[in-house]
DNA sequence: GCAACATTAGAACGAACGTTCCAACCAGTA
DNA sequence: TACTGGTTGGAACGTTCGTTCTAATGTTGC
């Protein structure tokens, strides 16, 4: 019938990336091993290694993309919140508040975790990480810019908010409060609001 | 001849928890291995099992504590180094620059890794985390309030601060350039001044 | 010297790790 | 029906994990 690609077996991939995605952001990268990642897409283990044959960190590489791509899509539904920039980028943390309490604090952001465990041991994961930061930098910096701030204060200022985002989310995550990202947005409109003038 | 506790053995046991503290700080918890913290700390892993008879949970614990007095100590010395809090401020995210940078991208937050992966898992380092973290803000937020603050306002701003280094701290090892850190002092000092007004 | 003690080296444990392999399974095509 | 090529289940590999155990090693007080 259909002659896309294949009857049904994509959806296998797909499902395992999804996995590795949601149990790397929870527990890293040498925390989250095959198997349970194999189990939580409902595929085998063979499978996993006949969909990425250069194994768990072809595997943790791609996850780290998709759930960059989807992490992207709420900043990018903050960032369009407003035309304010400052009230736009509040709108980001505490987006990122909804989304971390309603998944009981595990849905946050994807790089963070596994990045800063490998740092300097698994170039491929280091960058994946990198682009995924330059780009979400790049998004905010993009909205900084339509305010008329000069581009390299923007970039600047992107970073930090980027930082700032991160952060609280730690913070957020370890305390299972959601405090730091609601203050946090306070900060950010302030900070961002302070950089316009 | 002394006759404090013992002769030289409980040196061995701080060298174990110095270790543990380093490379819990490079690759997390389930990444570093008994192993391999035995061997840095030139010690055999039953004298890590025979100081700490809670295991590698025990030592992790100790160890972030450990760690995290070191970064209380940074952050002294940072918030002391000016009474103009904002400027105090940014010289702590210019002294996590430095210690970072002289250390290859490895000696940053003692906790953050090691937290993030564990939350919600191993309560015990959650619980070390929160601790160290809400230390840090309350060495902030007294800063903050000597130079007029409401005790409130200090307290959510001393949190987005340390957001701020954590996050700086992250972009900063992950992509191995100080640029992250030294941006965020701009900005940590704009948003600290523009909150004291 | 000896007994009592804390400390250590090294082997050993079962469990889990990432990975490989092969036999079975399906589609779709002839 | 047979054949083909992508997909899967399950067993198996060697390695490493955290942990335990037993001797041997100091070191201290008598």
């Amino acid at each position: 019938m259909r002659a896309e690609r294949s009857p049904a077996e994509s959806d296998t991939r797909d499902r395992i990336v999804q996995a590795a995605a949601a149990l790397l952001q929870r527990q890293g990268y040498e925390g989250a091993s095959v198997k349970p990642i194999a189990q939580a897409a409902g595929a085998s283990v063979s499978s996993v290694y006949h969909f990425f044959p250069g194994g768990k960190q072809e595997l943790a590489i791609e996850a780290m993309r998709y759930g960059a791509e989807e992490f992207s899509r709420v900043l990018a539904r903050g960032l369009s919140s407003s035309p304010d920039a400052a009230k736009a980028v509040a709108a980001c943390a505490l987006l990122q508040a909804d989304t971390l309490r309603e998944s009981d604090w595990t849905d946050g952001c994807p790089v963070a975790v596994t990045a800063l465990e490998t740092v300097g041991r698994v170039p491929g994961i280091q960058q994946a990480a990198i682009e995924a930061l330059a780009h979400w930098q790049g998004m905010v910096a993009a909205k900084l810019e339509t305010c008329g701030m000069p581009s390299p204060t923007a970039r600047a200022l992107a970073g930090t908010v980027i930082a700032i985002l991160e952060g609280a989310e730690l913070l957020s995550r370890v305390t299972g409060d959601d405090t730091p990202l609601n203050d946090a947005a306070v900060h950010l409109a302030q900070l961002v609001q302070s950089s316009l003038n």
